[in-house]
DNA sequence: CTCAACTCGAACAGCACTGTTCGGGTTATG
DNA sequence: CATAACCCGAACAGTGCTGTTCGAGTTGAG
């Protein structure tokens, strides 16, 4: 354990600018798809060489924000009980995890424009999985409409999520109102058509 | 009349060639928002210098590509009769022109990142406002809840055939099943919550 | 304290795109 | 058919980004 191997020399200091210039890897990625090297590292407050001392290209930088974003993302999921009602466990999904799921879906459409695409889904395969079973639980309880398929409605949920981050991004929408906004449109249109 | 004042020369090939650039412009803008003038000259079966005799630049290029666009957009609605039962009204609508809607709004990303934002909500403000009048009316008439914002549910409208666009286009969704899937998913999430 | 690890700015080559010019070829129109 | 309008490929300068090198400065760890 005290002894981590294929690691011989890394400073403490340095560990700490990674990190940094990850935080500002996904905050640009997240605002602008194609956001510069430069950008990324002047947010970072960190010169453009030192960057590329952590990330061989553009395409790792990338590669290594999306697995941050996802992986936040899938903690958060994991800390959740999904398995009550599933219109109560997809409306605490939303008002606990609807920025995190706002943020990583906008830095996978950014990985999406330079990544290939088969790494993509890898990466994406894991938190949408559980997404996923949670819809198709809520259609075999009968608790969601079940006359449309689960990955549109799937889909639904990630595209009304993306937009409101955008409406709150560009000011059309307060962040306080969004995680209400999104669960009461979001429930309404998975509910069955008679009731 | 038969002396058109500030056009002394235009043959009418030269005019066919401006409609194929534009037909061009729309359809790669809307793939890919930042579509180099040399990818959308080749599309138009066209050399570039030719493009640049006709547009002085890709901003006035997007400019009419985005004018095009939204043109024909709002030419389908003015086709449409608006004045019936708001859900049937907005069934139709869906039904005749989402996917004219999901290429205007499509192109108008494009356009968002290289033309002023005013130029953007100018072109953008005449067919938007028809479809938000039909939305308040549907409100007033309580054919569609009143707990939502009216703006948040032209938002959610606008960003499910965004996405089903997508969707259609990376292969996932049948292009034949979105309108029906549209269109069921929106008025279920515009219905009032106890009905 | 000392040294290796780390950081950083400047500057370079390579690449892709934009916008322009030149010269020769095609074609509609009168 | 003759001319003006138009089309087009090649080639140029200018710009911005990527990825790299160099040399000098700074800082953490032993």
């Amino acid at each position: 354990m005290s002894h981590p191997p294929a690691k011989p020399t890394l400073r403490a200091d340095a560990q700490q600018n990674v990190t940094k210039i990850l935080d500002a890897a996904v905050a640009c990625l997240s605002r602008n798809a194609d956001a510069s090297v430069s950008e990324i590292a002047k947010t970072a407050g960190v010169g453009r060489v030192t960057l590329y001392g952590h990330f061989p290209s553009r395409q790792a930088l990338v590669d290594a924000a999306l697995t941050r974003a996802i992986a936040d993302g899938e903690h958060v999921l994991q800390a959740l009980d999904l398995t009550g009602d599933p219109r109560e466990a997809l409306d605490a999904l939303i008002k606990s995890s609807w920025l995190l799921v706002a943020q990583a879906t906008a830095v996978l459409e950014a990985a999406q424009a330079t990544l290939a695409p088969g790494r993509v889904q890898e990466l994406h395969a894991g938190p949408a999985q559980r997404v996923d079973d949670l819809i198709r639980r809520g259609q075999a309880d009968g608790a969601f409409r079940a006359d449309l398929p689960a990955n549109w409605l799937t889909s639904v949920l990630h595209h009304v999520i993306h937009g409101a981050a955008i409406d709150v991004a560009k000011g059309r929408l307060e962040s306080t109102d969004a995680a209400r906004f999104i669960s009461q449109t979001i429930l309404a249109a998975y509910s069955k058509a008679g009731a």
